[in-house]
DNA sequence: TTGTATGCGTTATCAA
DNA sequence: TTGATAACGCATACAA
């Protein structure tokens, strides 16, 4: 095994030219090469131990059978699952993923995706949430966007119903008595930021209400939840309730009410978004919207692999449902407005 | 942008021939080309937005800018840092990361090392921890173990230093006073496990002391852990002390402890390993061994990137320094043996 | 310093 | 049904 067998070498000992070899050894072409020769051909690559050289491959039919992943940061605990159920689903099919982190930044993200374009990827998955950037793919390339969608909808997307998730924990509160209920929103130059900002003020519109302080979070992270909490609160008076964001933005907001010596949720309750690890052991358990995110990986995945199959279709939008996970971090206000 | 552009397009448009445009292209045979030539090469590879065919590179030089990553499961909370620090190390260096997850299966890992072979991959970076199984790669192909190292030390390592972490622990309980410490360890047929039980022991000894208890968990998980609290608080008497054999396995302990009753730390110590996100906010905060699983993803790939440069040279075996992380969950205890 | 020629292993096209 | 041939894009030995 010092030379990995080639396709010429198991021609050779079936006896075969290399053409017919290929032929045999694809699934796709086999039906063209008599059974007989082609069960000698597969015997002979068998004690060979002949596995094809993909870039042999790739350089011919200009694909591969690897599919490029492209995150933000695979630290934020969203995207593990996400990524997981990318590559289940790929496997599945034969594919491998690459992967590639953008920390959200623009120009790496360019980067990344000219890199891997030079490495023939059967198509792309995008996770990335920066609203202003498209891809810098052409158009003949498969992608499917995680979290994201195009407005004119022409690329493949898959999108948990966050609307609904927002409406849901808005009607939540409304339903325990809350009037005065403020929303810490996530960066306005993210996707998700925007669409859950937009889906909290539907959700008090849809009750005759407005909201009582809405305060932009500089980021996705509890230090500035924290910091947005603590301007929410100097600044509104007799908030009850506030619709974080996500999990980070509501943790730090734990911080900024304990700072003040409002207890939670005896005094303001609080709401996540994203279901993180571990928020059943925050004090107090953040009632939150739990994402499907594996299968939001897998549907993907699953997605862009009927693409590649089938590129000409249109492109599918699919949006999965979410869940409202009930937890201790709210009540009924202690005095209803 | 329709088709990518190839290094004959480049080479035309800096009306040079396509060799000359590959020398300048490349870093290795740069100054084999006059300085003049090479700008204007490279210029042009610039507004064609080149980016070189690495199936045709592959083919041709019979290696490739690719790594294999291969974990257990993402979905643990200790592979995200360490697959980002592995994939930043790379990136530096030009190399992409293809992830693979194995479940812990033996047959899983086989099939997907198989799969990658057929990859033309530059390496390998196995962060599986089962025992038994060592890779059927061959012997030419370039390895880096994550948290495991071969007997024979043939293969090149990075590890945390996990016994220094665990003495650390004991040292700690010690010193404020412990006498009776039992150990939760984890699953004896990885590596983890068997080096945290022995280092347990060791750290022990050191101080004249043997294990109260010793039970192992059936898993690194929380409800494993729980298990494996019950069964050793049933069965051992006055614990003051208990070492986990991660956090997650503490985190069960926590629940055992509040089910029989019994208080932390007031009535029995826990202490944990990994350091894993969101262990500050728990309640009790865990007292546990902070591993730098970013730095050792960053000098895994480092590693690999050296010994792809140079196979020859002997394997290196990393060791990096690991911190206790003091927090609330130990205490001295109320009655010191 | 640059150009020419060749081959890496595979598969698509054409001919037999 | 099978064989011959060419080409995918790149890097390198050799020639100029």
């Amino acid at each position: 095994m010092d030379k990995p067998a080639t396709i010429k070498d198991v021609a050779e000992l079936a006896r075969v030219h290399a053409a017919t070899a290929s032929r045999a050894l694809n699934p796709q072409t086999r039906d063209k090469v008599s059974p007989r020769t082609a069960a000698r051909i597969v015997e002979a690559a068998r004690t060979l131990g002949y596995s094809p050289n993909s870039a042999a491959r790739s350089l011919r039919t200009r694909t591969s059978s690897v599919v490029g992943v492209v995150i933000p940061d695979l630290r934020n605990p969203v995207f593990p699952p996400i990524v997981r159920g990318v590559e289940d689903a790929l496997r599945e099919a034969g594919y491998l993923a690459l992967l590639g982190n953008t920390d959200g930044d623009a120009e790496r993200e360019r980067d990344l995706l000219t890199t891997m374009r030079g490495q023939q990827l059967a198509g792309f998955i995008l996770a990335t949430s920066r609203r202003d950037t498209l891809p810098p793919l052409g158009p003949d390339v498969s992608v499917v966007l995680v979290n994201r969608r195009t407005e004119a909808g022409d690329i493949a997307s898959v999108v948990p119903d966050s609307g609904a998730g927002v409406r849901a924990v808005v009607n939540l509160l409304v339903e325990r008595g809350h009037r005065r209920i403020a929303h810490l929103a996530g960066p306005q130059d993210t996707s998700t930021g925007v669409e859950r900002h937009r889906a909290f003020l539907d959700g008090l519109a849809a009750h005759g209400l407005s909201p009582v302080g809405v305060v932009v979070s500089a980021a996705f992270t509890e230090q500035a939840g924290y910091e947005a909490a603590q301007e929410l609160l100097a600044g509104s008076a007799a908030v009850t309730a506030i619709v974080a964001g996500n999990d980070m933005i509501a943790l730090g907001c734990y911080r900024a009410l304990e700072e003040r010596g409002l207890r939670c949720p005896e005094d303001v309750s609080v709401t996540g978004f994203n279901d993180m690890p571990f928020l059943d052991k925050q004090r107090p358990a953040l009632t939150t919207v739990r994402i499907p995110h594996y299968d939001i990986g897998y549907e993907a995945a699953r997605l862009l692999l009927e693409r590649i199959a089938n590129p000409g279709a249109p492109a599918k939008r699919v949006v999965l449902p979410v869940q409202l996970i009930t937890r201790d971090s709210v009540t009924s206000p202690a005095s209803p407005a």
